[in-house]
DNA sequence: TTGTAAGCGTTATCAA
DNA sequence: TTGATAACGCTTACAA
């Protein structure tokens, strides 16, 4: 019933139909108080028999207005981005927005590309995890004064929206838990410190040593991307040069991944955990609970982020506010079965 | 230097501190041969001063091409998803595409809903896993006679572009591995029927069941969502209402994602793997080689799936091909530690 | 080699 | 209550 052989239906052949104007027709389909009930009805019945769906492209042009935000991540690789994705693409479903996602694959330039990318395709806002905290994307956002969100990123500069978890709080309650279980040599498995979130689980973890007495060892800070595989071959690697002498009883890790890969590399050499060491992981994934023994982690509110970012965005771009909004919001340690008292 | 206050900057604009025509900046930008080099050259140089890029909803209206194709997933939730929008998102990149991501959430209407909200917003393609192989939403999109790639699908019809992984084929030799390790009463853990990847898996469960002789025990058949935690519950159920006697002796899962949950309910239980329960998983997600003990699945080479699709649905718009393709990809089984021979 | 003008499918202003 | 018409920013014949 609804659709013809034709091509793309518009406004005018609906208007040809209906035997008005194009004008009344686009004012018709839009519910305009103006016209008339009957005219409208009428209008709309041909539309719908004629399968007819606006052209947004052509809407866009005209209100400057694409009901689309785009969404630029820094890693599509990182699982716990998984999460940020579902969170934002249902609460823009729900707003009736859409996304366009794109990732900088942690690259500057592609980061700029994308940037760009959206600009082009006339994005009303934008969503972004940068790639750095200090690169000179972030002043080309604020430049183009396209409406945008940074996420898991700490600014310098005032006059930026931003929603992110306070990282370094999440490190510092992880190895102040590890402390208080009497360990006192705590292998960081951090990755890169140019990654905004890395630097501040570093500052956490290393704050949370000294507040307790504790000396910072530079060897027991391993500085990898985070890759599962990358994170097991270096657990390997650590206990060939130590097998006897353990220099560290617990492992903090940066992400539940990373902690996957600590389990299996642990579990592969003989070591029970948390019996031999005490192990948490960051990001409370859908998997911590499943892993065996379940990973006490740090629960990362991504959910919340999206929630708060997704919110924000769209009430900025609809109500034209221009307050800037700051939100930090807190993890919160999740206990599990992954550490152990010692001594 | 790029960026100046002005909001945003049009080739008209171009062309006036140019002292040119806009149709010249316009030809000029799009590197026309016909235009003199030096024009280009001070046209290009004032466009990057003055901070320009393309307004794509124009060209895109003008053109009938937006260099942007849509992905509408049947539900972002499921793990497996997160390769297929990365390695998408990847082709589409390296191809100067962008992707516009949706969910229907496993709801028709939604879905429905999505189509058009695609056709509306001019993608030049779409790449969709249906909620189901005999919605109208199937037909809807050959009507509208745009560019598509139907995955994790099988048609009825002709004329249908897909790629899709062969799932009969995933659990007929997932069973018939466990057949060959002695298995005869082999409990399956499927998603909905209505799905119709799960569907052609039950199938393969069942062929493989009756090619070797054995019979098809319906009780040992479980169709439910496959969320984790339903999985875990079930097992738990199942292990209740009958501790005793082992009424099967291996799981296949539809999904790694279950495997995960039957693991951890077998070990609450204080069973082995794959001692007392053989278990088999299906999509080989990351995790797989990362659990305890590492997981036996079937590869699922979704990464393939996803060049396929991309490549064959960019191929069909770029030189307007319109012969269909229909390719099938053959998973295969990982061997790894979770099943072992019985008597 | 450059410029003029029409048109893509809408919205919005003004006149009828 | 409806209809002309201009405009959004670009591409593309066609004219100069």
């Amino acid at each position: 019933m609804s659709s013809k052989k034709t091509k793309k239906v518009t406004i005018k052949q609906i208007a040809e139909v209906a035997g008005v104007s194009f004008s009344t027709v686009a004012k018709a389909l839009n519910d305009d108080v103006l016209i008339n009930k009957e005219t409208k009805k009428k209008v709309k019945r041909i539309a719908n028999e004629l399968g007819y769906y606006p052209n947004l492209l052509a809407t866009g042009l005209r209100k400057k207005s694409t009901k689309t935000i785009g969404v630029i991540l820094n890693d599509l690789t990182n699982p716990c981005f998984i999460e940020t994705i579902q969170e934002i693409e249902n609460q823009l479903s729900n707003k009736n927005y859409t996304m366009l996602l794109i990732d900088s694959n942690l690259d500057i330039d592609t980061e700029n590309k994308n940037i760009f990318t959206m600009l082009s395709k006339g994005v009303d806002g934008i969503i972004i995890a940068p790639v750095s905290s200090n690169s000179k994307n972030i002043q080309l956002i604020l430049d183009k004064e396209v409406k945008s969100v940074f996420i898991d990123f700490i600014p310098k500069y005032k006059n930026i929206n931003y929603v992110y978890v306070n990282h370094e709080y999440a490190a510092l309650s992880a190895t102040e838990y590890l402390i208080k279980h009497g360990h006192k040599n705590i292998l960081l498995i951090n990755g890169p410190l140019h990654l905004a979130a890395c630097s501040k689980f570093q500052n956490g973890y290393i704050k949370a040593l000294i507040k307790n007495g504790l000396a910072v060892d530079k060897s027991l800070i391993v500085n990898k991307y985070i890759k599962i595989d990358i994170v097991y071959q270096k657990i390997m690697d650590l206990q060939k040069d130590c097998p006897i002498n353990k220099i560290y009883t617990a492992i903090l890790c940066v992400s539940d991944l990373a902690a996957m890969g600590v389990y299996k590399a642990l579990k592969e050499l003989g070591f029970l955990i948390p019996n031999d060491y005490s192990v948490v992981g960051y990001d409370n994934t859908f998997f911590a609970p499943f892993m065996d023994p379940p990973l006490t982690t740090v629960n990362s509110p991504l959910n919340i982020v999206s929630k708060l970012s997704v919110g924000l965005l769209i009430d900025q771009i609809e109500n034209d506010i221009r307050l800037t909004f700051q939100k930090k919001v807190e993890p919160n340690l999740v206990v599990r079965n992954s550490v152990c008292k010692i001594n």
